[in-house]
DNA sequence: CGAATAGTGAACCATATGGTTCAGTATAGG
DNA sequence: CCTATACTGAACCATATGGTTCACTATTCG
């Protein structure tokens, strides 16, 4: 079964583990290469190249190869549809919360009707 | 090897799936059984019921078993922890940026002064 | 040149997803 | 009571994660 993946599933994907939010935000504090955050992570540096590839697909890192070296640096994206998603879902709960609300309420009018 | 998964993996582990947020979304406009969201998402009862599942440990969605049927709806969970996660990224994101700004400053600065 | 370093790729392993089918159980309703 | 409905659980399948080891290539540097 092929799996066609939204930019929000890689982005939100790449995020739901704790070894690549950390990757990025190593990355904040300035490029480096796969061996700098292998050791960081305690990891092999296979392991933190699949991190990496990971993060790469999801455009939230970029790799350039300069020398022997691998340089990763923080991609463009940024991750402004996935703030956008949360939003409008935060939106959507409090109008389910209002709507809720909205109906205690008509039941309590009509409880003070019976009285 | 044993996986402890935190609150923000669990959350953006089950909003990296097109089919988990639709079936979010779709809770927002009122509660819903298995059948109902397998119907809308064309996918079996079992399919839609491993999707929430994952919603459910995520926090992300409650349900309750009402005679035979069992009603899913929006759980307490309102993503604060990961907008805060999103919205830390992006001052990473321009912080980094600015400090590379002002390594372009200082060059121009430099190169003037050669001339 | 020769050795140490940095990465790459294949192979392997365990678990999680994302689905299915099929066989069962529980309940609503005539 | 009987049947249709709604769910549940086990089994199965393919692919993706999250790791490892091991063999190999490419580069740097003394």
């Amino acid at each position: 079964m092929v799996h066609y993946s939204s930019h929000l599933d890689d982005a939100f994907g790449a995020l739901s583990d704790a070894t690549r939010r950390g990757v990025l935000l190593q990355l904040g504090e300035g490029d480096a290469s796969i061996s700098t955050l292998a050791e960081r992570f305690r990891m092999t540096l296979t392991g933190m190249k699949k991190h990496v590839a990971v993060l790469e697909r999801a455009g939230l890192v970029t790799t350039e190869k300069v020398g022997r070296v691998r340089v990763c640096r923080l991609g463009p994206h940024r991750l402004d549809a996935e703030r956008a998603w949360l939003d409008g879902y935060r939106k959507l709960l409090d109008e389910r919360f209002d709507a809720l609300e909205e109906v205690v309420r008509e039941l309590e009018r009509k409880e003070d009707d019976r009285c």
